[in-house]
DNA sequence: TCCAATACGTAGTGATCGTTACAGAAAGAG
DNA sequence: CTCTTTCTGTAACGATCACTACGTATTGGA
């Protein structure tokens, strides 16, 4: 039934491979890099985790989550045109943490495909209520529009990346909430 | 002083190592990825080329000399507002040309900060033109504009890898038009 | 024709990749 | 205590990485 018991807590490794896997992507982090990171040796990381594809998986649905968090935080406010600034701005400061690598796990590695399509269906579905709610025009393209504010994203993702800072960030997305229709 | 000549053209070979480098990015091309796409052995590679770095330059470089030119033949337009709108339209139908692997190795490639930067400036250059030709306010931010504009070419790099059409890269490039302030 | 020079293909280098066999250590169950 | 179970570290697996030593082939020049 009980065996030796584990020496190492799954959830401080786990987020130990979520920062190496979002500071160097899948295919540049290595399973010796992983091991390094999260304090354990291989055998242990294959036993608790399975496969490097697996922990990468649980790795980016952690990440995913914690994102999601700040974008619903940015959609509960009341009015569409401060939603999408706290969304940008949020980004943005998310981007240039100083405690976290630069950029962002989720819209930069190839493989996440579907998260930021999830994400960008949930920036839709806010623009779509802005719209019931009278604070974007009846007709206003939600779809394109979620679509540039998710490219925008990416590429302060990027800017970052490059070395850019918050403050770099927070004019991109100032700049992109002119794109936003004014309320009717 | 002559020996055997060379059994391939040697830029050819380069316009195939490119195709690799665009489509998978620096790391996931490797010697054997690009030999049987350039059609030569290991050994001819390296005569040719030098090692993977200076490879890699090289087809940068072309890469970057084609970009520049649909960069100033779009900056060429004389009033601003068109120079700019060229540029993100030929940047979407670029990035999902159906020849070519789809977004842009440039935008994409950590390695290439420096291109990146050169193509920033570029376009702030021109936007600083269109501010003394009287088609933008004075007094207009044209670099952070220009880290906007770049911030979103990037970002349609990405969505064009994750599958977007020309359409839908077309709808980001005309709304992020409405970010470049109107004439006075 | 013989030589020097260059490119060629074969076959390999050591290093690292993701992954695992194996044996010993540490827990609960009897 | 012994037994079973699970985790631990060592040490390796075959595959692939970037790269190259070496002998042969093919050229122009003497």
């Amino acid at each position: 039934m009980a065996g030796r018991p584990r020496s190492f807590d799954r959830e401080t490794a786990l987020a130990a491979a979520v920062e190496q896997f979002w500071r160097n992507g899948y295919e540049e982090t290595s399973i010796s890099t992983l091991t390094r990171a999260m304090g354990i040796t291989a055998p242990s990381l294959y036993a608790a985790f399975g496969d490097k594809d697996h922990l990468f998986e649980e790795a980016s649905e952690a990440y995913f989550r914690r994102t999601c968090e700040g974008v619903e935080a940015a959609a509960a406010q009341p009015r569409v045109h401060d939603a999408i600034s706290h969304l940008l701005d949020g980004t943005a400061r998310a981007h240039t943490a100083p405690d976290t690598p630069p950029g962002c796990l989720m819209l930069t590695e190839p493989r996440l495909t579907a998260q930021r399509r999830a994400v960008t269906a949930q920036i839709k579905d806010r623009l779509d209520q802005g719209v019931s709610d009278g604070d974007l025009p009846p007709g206003t393209s939600t779809a394109q529009l979620a679509s540039f504010l998710v490219a925008v994203m990416r590429g302060m993702s990027g800017s970052a990346r490059d070395g850019a800072d918050a403050e770099e960030l927070l004019a991109i997305a100032a700049n992109a909430m002119a794109v936003l229709p004014p309320a009717p």
